[in-house]
DNA sequence: CTGACTGCAAAAGGTTTGCAAAAAG
DNA sequence: CTTTTTGCAAACCTTTTGCAGTCAG
């Protein structure tokens, strides 16, 4: 699997770091590649999966990477639970994520649903919604059927 | 003010507790009152609230108070920002939180405008959103008359 | 070269836990 | 009297920060 090719918005993402005065440096590419292979990635995920490439990488490296690479705008993040945020790639399809609270388990379905919910908070609140920062809790359709309860 | 009476769920709140097998005590009231004072508080929160009346009260015991209280049903929370969860009481009208990213203001609205989509996901993905738990992040109004552009 | 970036270690938040003393039923 | 609950202190986990050395431009 060739690591450098991955997502379209690895086609110009040195040249969007640099548009905005950032460097471009390996630890930022092996960042955003990891957020590309790993669909959804928390920090220490995303470590794991740099340090397969490259050992010596800092967690807090990973951390400064993200907060720039979101800068300008190659990744996105959301809080699915109540631990660690997860890490999307911006080029993907935007998303939002059903996190079971039964089962732990995280669907991500298109957008699209809160496409007239967003419209109207927009025209009744002035409110606008970052789409791609949201994720419902609840209960997934394997836990409702197996009478599965619980939170968390 | 009556530090009793303050919300319906006040009412049957030892009942609730005894029911599932948990004891009365004064710190669990406490907490219960000041999630009912607070209608949005963290953990940290709620402790400054609860050693108004109550000085000696520890802030573990917050968090294993919120938690029985939870169980039963009393209280629940929700994941706002980055940080310490919110907590409010459940004899509130539901409702879910519009936080802005670039002011950190939050507001809260009526969880009604999620009746159809809820709705929705039941239907076709059999995936029941616990309402109470929704919160959107985003611009509010004033911030995006005001151009003003950020995230957290 | 020079400033931005990294690794490391320490600090900072927020939450959890073990234990002995205190309180509820 | 028995069992739960509390307060305290320490442990824990995740994220942030200060700093000196390193690297990109």
């Amino acid at each position: 699997m060739d690591p450098i090719a991955v997502g379209m918005s690895m086609a110009d993402w040195d040249r969007r770091l640099h548009a905005q005065g950032y460097r471009i440096t390996p630890q930022r590419q092996l960042v955003l590649q990891a957020v590309e292979t790993l669909r959804h990635g928390s920090p220490e995920e995303l470590l794991a999966e740099v340090q397969r490439h490259a050992a010596g990488v800092n967690l807090s490296t990973i951390y400064r990477a993200l907060e720039v690479l979101e800068k300008v705008g190659l990744v996105t993040h959301s809080h699915i639970g109540h631990g660690a945020p997860t890490y999307h790639s911006v080029d993907d399809e935007t998303h939002i994520h059903l996190a079971c609270d039964a089962c732990g388990n995280v669907e991500s379905i298109s957008a699209d649903v809160l496409e007239s919910l967003a419209r109207a908070l927009r025209a009744d609140k002035g409110f606008d919604i970052d789409v791609s920062h949201v994720s419902f809790h609840g209960r997934c359709r394997k836990c409702i059927e197996q009478g599965r309860a619980g939170k968390h």
